[in-house]
DNA sequence: AGAAAAAATAACCCTATGGTAAGAAAACTA
DNA sequence: TAGTTTTCTTACCATAGGGTTATTTTTTCT
């Protein structure tokens, strides 16, 4: 829990009522890798902040093929926030990728927390606005990097997330096959 | 201003206070066609309200090829967020692509106004969130669909915007060459 | 450790999209 | 409205990445 109590502290003061409330509402869980968290097409409750491990949000389209959407490690927030926000049924699934500790949030109450104490707004305006940077990144890299450039992107940027999401994961994100990213791989190796 | 004003009102109540201050911060411009606001490499200093018309926002990578990342029409705001968010020059250009009323604020002093009046947070905090539930589902979009079916649904849902932007803005804010886009239009007009 | 399952690589050919260049059409501009 | 510029289309070949299947390597489980 300290994870998060001091993350928010490093960006807002927190008054002891606040930090209780938080701890009051969180839910401290250990899951092992292939445990799903949220299932495509279901209701979402929770919204998930990851401790330790790893975590996978991923959709699978009408041909069966997966993409990823988002991988979350520690201190980071995963959850389908497509559902949350738009209140719509999930079309992500949420999966644990490696055993993990994480904390979940009923997003609903997580929702009311701004009305009981207001100093989380601006933490959460802060935390939107880097999140909408880096998806502006995100497309930004689609659109005008080879799968070859997104790859090493990833790895300097996600250095960690590799040890955990095996290559056709990565493939899945990066928006290619894992074959692809298997011949990127090979002609890396060959430098 | 009543259109910017109203929109705010819609989502929450405003003093009219806030409501001075907001329209005490705002510059109403005419721009034309052709003009650019932002330039890539510059100081970002505004966010832009679009009250008619239509504008732009793109980046040219190092082949000189652009990448449009963003359209603004009736009612959308533009800036490069990017920069604003980071604090960073601008990596994005934005352009008018059609004769427009637009709405200008000194990012700095749209930035003071949650502290001035608060109930401004969970105004800015629902708009992000719909920001981020567009940018994952452009992700998804980008990952799953082909280019034909990325236009299909371009038209769909943004169906205004063809009127303003030539088929090679579309093209590069879809992820294809014009060439490849006009393909497409063919095959689509033989249905 | 040995068996079974999962993941990665390889080799094949295929297809969607890209690049270049030229011509046609449309949109400005004087 | 004629001339100029911009945009769109077409056609050519080139290529990055996809689909399928088989094989090898790695991981997991008992």
């Amino acid at each position: 829990m300290d994870n998060l109590i001091n993350k928010i502290k490093s960006h807002i003061d927190l008054s002891s009522k606040a930090e209780e409330y938080v701890v009051s509402i969180a839910k401290e869980l250990m899951v092992s890798k292939g445990d799903v968290l949220i299932r495509q097409g279901q209701v979402v409750k929770n919204t998930y902040f990851v401790k330790d491990g790893c975590l996978r949000a991923y959709c699978i389209d009408k041909n069966g093929k997966e993409h990823t959407l988002q991988f979350a490690i520690k201190n980071w927030w995963i959850s389908d926030f497509i559902a949350i926000y738009n209140n719509e049924l999930s079309t992500l699934t949420i999966e644990c990728i490696a055993d993990s500790k994480i904390i979940g949030f009923n997003a609903k109450l997580l929702d009311g927390i701004y009305s009981k104490f207001p100093e989380f707004e601006a933490f959460q305006r802060k935390n939107l606005e880097r999140h909408v940077v880096s998806l502006h990144k995100r497309i930004l890299n689609q659109l005008q990097l080879t799968a070859q450039e997104r790859y090493e992107l990833f790895l300097n940027q996600y250095p960690d997330i590799e040890q955990y999401a095996p290559n056709y994961h990565i493939a899945s994100y990066l928006g290619i096959t894992q074959q692809s990213l298997s011949r990127i791989r090979v002609e890396n190796s060959k430098k």
